[in-house]
DNA sequence: TATTATTGGTCAACATAGCTGACATAAATT
DNA sequence: AATTTATGTCAGCTATGTTGACCAATAATA
C-alpha cells in the first residue's frame, strides 16, 4: 500500500467518525426535545413557548431585548409566544423601575410549575446519559459542546 | 448545617450542572445547524432538504420508507421536499430491482456536491471541537450523545 | 387465483414558528 | 429639542410539520 492510500484511509476513517458524531448531535437533539415536545403540546404550546419560560426561569427579570438576543430570533416572532405566554398566566411583564421603557419578564406560579416539570424530563434525560460517567468524561462532553458553541454566544453561559 | 441542608445543596448543584447541560446542547446544536443553514438558503433550500441530502448521500439506494423512519415525519412532509430536490436534480429515484414499487434514492453528481460542501462544513466545526481532545475524551462525547438517543433510534447508527 | 398488505404518491387544509417591512409610543439620552 | 432605545403592533410571506382521504402498482398470502 502507498503512503498516499494510507494518509487516504487515514482521512476516510476521520471523516467517517465526524459523520458519526453528525448524525449523534441530530438524534441526541431529536430525541431530547421530543419529551418536552410532548408536553407542550398537550397544553397548546410549543417548544418556542419552551424556550422563553426556560430562559426566564434560569433569570427572572430580564428584559425583552436580553431575550431576544439569547434565542436571535425577531421580536415579532417572539411577541407572539410571550404575548400569549402572558395572555395564558405563565409569564409577567414587570416595568423596570431604572428603565421604565423595560418589560421585566417573570414567571408566574403557574409559569413556574411548567418550567420545573419541563426542565425535569430533560434533566433527567442527562443524569440517565451521564450515569456511570466519571466526572472527567462528563466534563470533557461539556468542553466538546462548548467548543462546537459560536464564541459570540459563549456570554449567554454564564 | 443540618444534614438536609447538604443533600439539598448536591442536589442544587447537581441541577445546575444538568441545566447547563440543557443550554450548552441548545446552543450547540443552533450554531452548528446555522453554517449549513445559510448556504442552504443561499440556493433556495432549507434545514428539511439538507437531511434528505445527507442520509441518502450516506446510504446511497435507499428507499422512502427507510428514510421516512429515520426522519420521522409524515410521507406528505417529506415529499414535498423530495419532489423538489428531483425537481431541481439533486436526487433521482430508481424503481427497485428486486421490489418494483420501490423507489431507491441516489445522489446525482449535483446533489453529491452540495451533500459534500455541506457536511464539510460541519465535519470542519467537529473537527474544531474535538482538536486537542484525546481520543477517550471525544469516545466519551459521543458515548453521552448516544445515551441521549432513544433506544428504537439506535439501528440507523450503525 | 383472489384477497390483502405494502410502497409510494397525491390533493386539500391546517398549525407553528420563523421571516421582512412599516409604523407607533414612551422613555432615556444627547 | 432632537435623537436613540426598548418595546409593541399590523400585515403578509415562507418553511416545515400535521391530519385525513384517497389512489395505483406491486408483493405476499390464504
Amino acid at each position: 500500500m502507498k503512503q498516499s492510500q494510507h494518509v487516504q484511509k487515514g482521512l476516510f476513517l476521520r471523516k467517517q467518525e465526524l459523520r458519526k458524531s453528525i448524525e449523534l448531535l441530530f438524534f441526541a437533539y431529536r430525541d431530547f426535545t421530543n419529551e418536552a415536545d410532548i408536553i407542550l403540546s398537550e397544553i397548546g404550546l410549543g417548544r418556542a413557548h419552551h424556550r422563553v419560560i426556560y430562559f426566564v426561569g434560569r433569570k427572572p427579570g430580564m428584559t425583552v431585548s436580553e431575550l431576544l438576543s439569547i434565542l436571535k430570533i425577531t421580536k415579532q416572532s417572539l411577541s407572539r409566544v410571550l404575548s400569549h405566554l402572558v395572555e395564558e398566566g405563565y409569564i409577567v411583564q414587570n416595568q423596570g423601575e431604572k428603565d421604565k421603557r423595560q418589560r421585566l419578564l417573570l414567571l408566574t406560579s403557574k409559569g413556574t410549575e411548567l418550567e420545573n416539570r419541563l426542565t425535569d424530563v430533560q434533566c433527567k434525560r442527562f443524569a440517565k446519559a451521564y450515569s456511570d460517567q466519571n466526572a472527567d468524561t462528563v466534563k470533557g462532553f461539556q468542553d466538546i459542546l462548548a467548543r462546537l458553541i459560536n464564541e459570540d454566544d459563549h456570554p449567554f453561559l454564564t
